[in-house]
DNA sequence: GTCTATATTCAGATAGAC
DNA sequence: GTCTATCTGAATATAGAC
């Protein structure tokens, strides 16, 4: 059918636009560092315009740090439910990599403002942040244990150990990672080889071992 | 024989509590949003008598990345050459993951100003940051590619993506780590768990698989 | 919706007393 | 070495015109 031509409001455009900008200042020179002339300058807005979109700075980072945790809670759960149920373990982690990686690399300055301004936040907004990333780590201790009590990785590594560390080599990526140079695909299939060959419950074919295959499974 | 009393001077007493005070507040609240009033009032000075022991904000911040940076790759490099010549990849790899995650957590407030404010530093003062920080980066390139070539790693890895992966995760440990909950030994010997057997290029004893110890070494 | 103009607060830095 | 006092610039936020 046609298109109908649907009214997207003025006021819309500008909030979003206005939000990008600050999340990318807020990335770039964090929360004090940013101004809201240069927020509006980014817009070609005028300083004070920028109240009309947003009651105050505040009420700008926190729209800014709501978004990244959102963004990158939904996309873990969603690739992690889309995988079928008969799945093995490495298929649910490689989902759950790619979705966490590919999520904080499409939202970035998103993602690196959160890293850089939490602290400085009002305590309210700090503590429901912190909240959802506590609830977002849980999402993850059961991906492991799960597949640790199906026996499919080692029974004697130690999840929460193995899980803080994965999270933080996925979070590094926002830092490095550019997706124009290589495959986003080929970075979380390595990953996921580097994970999963080191928890691993069974051994490999011992005959070839050399010549395993770090991500095989896409 | 008995202490010679070795005059301290009263600057230098002042000079690092000053650093101290900035390195944390630096963390806590980032660049643009400490100021010099909370820094001096933190070890109850005045604002203008920062200017006796740093001539400016930019200094300061200077005075901060540079001990972090210079820590961090000095423990690094000191630990992998105490390691004896004989040894073992996973050896060397254990005494640079434990340095590593020691000196940042020993000096957190420096190392995690540094993530925090960096981009909001002099151009001059990032690049040379950035030329230490890409040493470093080769230090560990070699000391992973050199087990490769020994045939100690598996040789069909990326170790690029490795050693990005592997940082990332001792890296985080800044945001999270302890050390009065549990012995440090105990991680680093876990994340060498974690990341030896999953480079290995020797398949383990495939009877027992299931109870190979994490980190047996230490 | 966006502008201009401005009230108010507070920052980094300096000068000179102690 | 540290203090007090102060200069100067710039920030958030508001008010009212357009």
């Amino acid at each position: 059918m046609p298109q109908t031509p649907r009214r997207i409001p003025k006021s819309t455009i500008s909030h979003r636009r206005v939000l990008d900008a600050a999340a990318r200042l807020f990335h770039e020179r964090g929360y004090a560092g940013t101004t809201l002339r240069a927020i509006a300058a980014e817009v070609q807005l005028e300083a004070g315009s920028i109240y009309y979109h947003f009651k105050s700075k505040d009420e700008l980072i926190e729209a800014v740090l709501d978004e990244a945790m959102a963004r990158v809670i939904g996309a873990g759960r969603a690739a992690v439910e889309a995988v079928p149920a008969g799945a093995t373990a490495r298929m649910r982690i490689e989902a759950a990599i790619h979705a966490h990686v590919a999520t904080i690399i499409e939202i970035g300055d998103y993602t690196l403002a959160t890293r850089r301004v939490i602290g400085q936040v009002p305590e309210e907004v700090r503590q429901r942040l912190m909240r959802q990333r506590d609830s977002y780590g849980r999402f993850w201790q059961d991906l492991l244990e799960q597949a640790q009590q199906t026996g499919e990785l080692r029974a004697d590594a130690d999840m929460h150990l193995a899980r803080m560390f994965i999270l933080g080599g996925l979070n590094w990526t926002a830092e490095w990672f550019k997706p124009d140079r290589r495959p986003l695909a080929e970075v979380a299939a390595a990953f996921t080889g580097f994970v999963v060959d080191g928890l691993l419950a069974a051994a490999p074919a011992p005959a070839t071992s050399r010549h395993r295959r770090a991500g095989s499974a896409r």
